[in-house]
DNA sequence: CCAAATCCCTGCGTGC
DNA sequence: TGCACGCAGGGATTTG
């Protein structure tokens, strides 16, 4: 379930793989959750180098030369590896990139719940403009308390499905909104307008640190997330209720419960969280 | 505008 | 060992 700490991990290590690497061609093997034009992307990347790759909330951004832009999303099983083309093929790749060269940029996505495509070409934010309606980066100054407090305001909605709106702040998925509530000590069933200022702060502070946290550790392998050299994460070891239900509460001792919140699972602990 | 429900998809864990 | 079943959930879309 890569949300921004995976995301970010992968994208850091595709641009140290890719930068500068010649593309010679696109090739579509199985249907990704919006369509891809392999053709029409050999046509606009075939010569051109790959200038870098970013991330941006939980999407992937390949700069390409010749003002060529792939965007790609991981979805829940969305993976990269970067391997020889004698390399032979996975049973769920669904798209390839050949490099100069004779390496091969793979996407293999079981689920289909990701996708990689071309983009139109960003306007001034480095960004493809479909981006644009995205919150601002968690980590990025203009993310803070006040802001996330003003947009909450007349909001009823739990604070974690707010805090998981990609409006709201961009990049934070289920497992890291379910941490970040945790250490700010804050119910997530709590209407997102009931916060008060210190709350705000708490919950601004504590999901930069459990990001910050997450990336420094490569991010969080539940299951099938692999970064580009098919290596895990190492935070899945340091969640503190995520996946939790029933053990101890690292806080009071208490048994750490699980409910659900617009469909996803919700785990906190009732008597640290108010 | 807001809020909640629904859908997409398939590997995996569980229970019998 | 096999099978049915439910769960995992990001994001687009639909419904109210």
């Amino acid at each position: 379930m890569p949300e921004l700490p995976e995301v970010e991990t992968v994208a850091r290590a595709l641009d140290a793989a890719l930068r500068g690497r010649e593309l010679r061609g696109a090739e579509l093997l199985g249907r990704m959750r919006l369509p891809f034009d392999a053709a029409e992307a050999t046509r606009r990347l075939k010569g051109r180098k790959i200038l870098g790759v970013r991330r941006r909330a939980k999407y992937l951004v390949f700069h390409c030369e010749g003002d060529a832009w792939l965007l790609a999303h991981l979805g829940m099983t969305g993976t990269f590896r970067l391997e020889k083309g004698s390399v032979p093929k996975g049973k769920h790749d669904r798209a390839i990139f050949r490099l100069k060269g004779g390496d091969e940029l793979r996407y293999a996505d079981a689920r289909r719940f990701g996708f990689v495509g071309l983009t139109d070409a960003p306007a001034a934010g480095g960004v493809p403009a479909e981006l644009d309606r995205l919150g601002p980066e968690p980590l990025d100054r203009k993310f803070n308390a006040r802001a996330m407090a003003a947009k909450a305001k007349g909001r009823k909605t739990p604070i974690k499905v707010f805090i998981m709106d990609q409006r709201t702040v961009a990049g934070v998925g289920n497992i890291y909104a379910v941490e970040a509530l945790f250490g700010a000590g804050i119910d997530p069933r709590r209407p997102a307008s009931a916060l008060d200022a210190g709350e705000w702060r708490r919950l601004a502070a504590q999901i930069k640190a459990v990001l910050r946290g997450a990336i420094e550790k490569g991010g969080s392998t539940i299951r099938s997330y692999r970064t580009v050299d098919g290596t895990e994460g190492g935070f899945q070891r340091r969640l503190r209720v995520y996946g939790r239900a029933g053990e101890a509460c690292p806080g009071c001792g208490g048994g750490i419960e699980v409910t659900r919140q617009g469909g996803r699972s919700t785990f906190f602990c009732p008597a640290c969280q108010r």
